[in-house]
Formats: C-alpha cells, structure tokens, sequence
DNA sequence: CCGGTATCTTGACAACTGTCAAGAGATTGT
DNA sequence: ACAATCTCTTGACAGTTGTCAAGATACCGG
C-alpha cells in the first residue's frame, strides 16, 4: 500500500511540522518577553533561553540565527497589535462614542503592554541603523497606518467632516502622541494614561475641518 | 609674592581646564559621529575611538565609562538642537509665513541631520530600559517641547486662534510627524520631505480652532 | 522491545566587550 | 636642560557574545 504508507508519512510529517512551529512560537514568546523587559541592545540569546524551559542550544535548532529569531518575533507583535482597535470602529454609532472609544482604548494599550511597545519602538528604531530588519518592520508600521486610519476616516463619516490629513499624517500623529505618553508612562509619571486619552480625543477632533457653525 | 604664583596656577589650572574640556568636547564629536551611524547598540568604545585621532585607551582617561561618555555626547546633541527654530519665530510676520517656514525648516533637518536624529530617537529608546540616560534625555525632550511651542504658540498669536491641544500634546505630534518623515526617508523614500513639509502645515493648521468662517 | 529519528543539553570556539594598569612620549614651569 | 606633570599608547584581563558540533535523551513506528 505506497497510498497508506504516503499518507502516514505526510500525516507524520504535518505533525512534526505543527510541533516544530508550536515550539517556534514558544520561544518566541520567551524571546518577546525578555526583549521587552532588557531591550534590543541588552537582550543575549543566553538570557532569552533562560526565559524558557530550554537550555541556550535549543534557540539554533529552531532559528537559524538571531536575525531570524528576532524577525519571528515581529511578526508574531503584529498578529496581536493590528486588530486591537477595529472592534471599536465596529461597534461606534456617533463621532463621540468613537473619539471616547479611541481615547480610552489607546490609555489603556499604554498602561497594559507598556514595555511591549517599548519593544517595538526599539526595534522599528533598529531598523534604522540595521537593513535586516527594514522590511518586516516597515510592513508592520504600514499595517497600523491602515489600523488608524479605519478609525480616523470612520470618524471623519460619522461627523460628516473631512479630514485635514491624510492616512500618513494621522498615523504619524497618534503614534507621536503615544510614544510621548509612553516616555512618561514609563518615567512614573501618574497621568500619562489620562493625559493620552484626552489628548487622544482633542486631536482627533482637531483632525477634521469642523464646518462654519452657524452655516 | 603669593598672589602672583597664585594667579599663576590658577591659570595653568584653567589653561588645562579648557584643554582637557576641549578634548571631550572632540572625542564626543566622534563618538556621536559613530553612534549616529551605528546605533546604540553596536558602538564600542573602539568603534568611537577608531574615529578619532587617538587610541581606544584614551577614552578612559577623559571619561570615566562608557556611560559618561554617552550622557556627555546626548547633552552636546542637545545644544545644536534646542534653538534650530528660533530664528523662523522672531523673523515670522504673519501666520502663513511661520507656518511656510516651519515646514521647510522641518524638511530641511530631515535631509540634512538624519543621521544624527536617528541616534537621538535611538538613546531616547535607550532611556526607556536603562536609568542611566533617562533625566537627561527627559530634559532634553522637555526643552525640545518647549522649542515647539515657541512655534505653535507664536502662530497662534499671529492667526489669532486658540490652540486645540497643550504643550506636550503638540511636541508629540510633531515628533511623530518627524519621526514617520524619518523612517521613509532612510528607507529611501524619494518625497519623504517634501510629505513632512506639507504634513506639518496642514497639522499647524488643524490645530488652531478656525472661527467661524462668516461670522 | 529495538532502531532510527527528532529533540535537547553540554561544552567548547573565536571574536568582541568595557575596563584598567604600566609605561612611553610630550609639554610645561623653572 | 631638568624634572614634574599631563597626555596618550599598548597590551592585557575577565566576562560576554553568537555559533556550532558532539553526544545524551526522548519519542515513535514496526
């Protein structure tokens, strides 16, 4: 029977398959761990084994190299960063509950996964000093342009306003306002969350061109 | 004559003061000019003394570590910084011509310091994961805002508009701005000043609250 | 239960790091 | 011109890094 023995060897092959990827994501995740608590410049492939319930050999069985490894890591971020908001955008019925949405979920991002964001800044910022990175980091940065733009331009319809940006602009801007907030946040300052999510709200308003008011 | 030798030494001592200032002030030049090709995290101390005029031993003898050298090197930075724009303030006499000036000069900075900015984002991350750099990077971000609204403040004045967003609000909206201009623009993005340039107007703009059009 | 393969550990390697000490060389006051 | 001090180079150190190879262990089909 070669159909029999085929399909064992394919089902046997899927499975070493599944575990070999399933592992590949668990160290990843050590290594996302350890990376958002040390940062790039300080983070060994010792120390990430030792966030695991592996010994230091292990990570050069399943990654190549480190380049690889961390590369993995990003991406693995951005299944979890790219979606966060849009479950806001989908529910909204008014341009206020949108900005107060927006506000409060961007305050909330900032004080639950802090130190992964300051990950990510780090290692969109190695990008710009090391090429291996480029790509996988400026994808991701483009997925979550598109990510605020669905907010931004959804709360553009909702308030019947065009917006005085475009996509890049906007994008630029939020992320501005939480990286500043998340230096603050980081510095044990106690009203970054609330300040981000005023400003958060203040801007996006500012965003679209308001219509003469007694028009 | 006690006062003549006095006057002497102190002379000497001052003489030497200068010299040994000036040769930090040099060696710190270089080890900007090597972290702002690098980055953080693959500057040694040899990489820095390779390019200077001196030998890797040197450096111990001006300062004491390595972490002295580059909390030296980020105060420097902030000198060249924190009055780039000042000149576009006092010279502006209307809202459109500080608005024209401050895209450009914000263009302009992006080509012709990208590097060095580069470094600037890198240690600030840096500060994010390590205490050593963090009260002088907050200093210098809080000079730089301040910088800002010197700017956003003066344009309010000459359009006799209110400001939608404070201080900190406004800083972190132009960083983001600078920062997105940055990233395209060491990715090789042809009209990454030109965007920054139209970006910035449009954000001064929206951030003025326009009065009614026809009242 | 056996043999082979997949998985994991251990220990080693060469290169690199920050730091420092010993001494060579240069400069200065007298 | 001499001696003292400042300046700089050289070479070494202990620790860390990414990488890899050899071998131990676990798992699984037959």
């Amino acid at each position: 029977m070669p159909e029999l023995a085929e399909r064992n060897r394919d089902k046997v092959a899927r499975r070493q398959v599944d575990k070999f990827a399933e592992r590949r994501a668990q160290l990843a995740a050590a290594a996302l761990q350890t990376l958002a608590e040390l940062g790039y410049a300080r983070t060994s492939l010792r120390d990430i084994a030792q966030n695991s319930d592996f010994s230091h050999g292990v990570l050069h069985y399943y990654f190549s190299d480190k380049i690889e490894l961390i590369t993995y890591c990003v991406r693995q971020y951005k299944a979890e960063c790219v979606t966060r908001y849009d479950g806001i955008v989908a529910l909204a019925g008014s341009p206020d509950e949108l900005k107060r949405g927006f506000g409060a979920a961007m305050a909330a991002t900032l004080v639950e996964e802090a130190t992964l964001h300051r990950l990510w800044y780090d290692l969109r910022n190695q990008s710009l000093f090391d090429d291996s990175y480029r790509s996988d980091v400026l994808e991701i940065d483009q997925s979550l342009e598109r990510m605020i733009w669905r907010i931004v331009s959804k709360f553009s319809d909702l308030a019947g306003a065009p917006l005085a940006v475009p996509s890049n602009a906007a994008y630029a801007v939020f992320d501005g306002l939480f990286q500043q907030a998340l230096i603050r946040y980081l510095a044990g300052s106690p009203d970054a969350a609330q300040n981000l999510d005023e400003n958060v709200q203040r801007v996006l308003e500012s965003l679209t061109i308001r219509p003469p008011s007694q028009a």
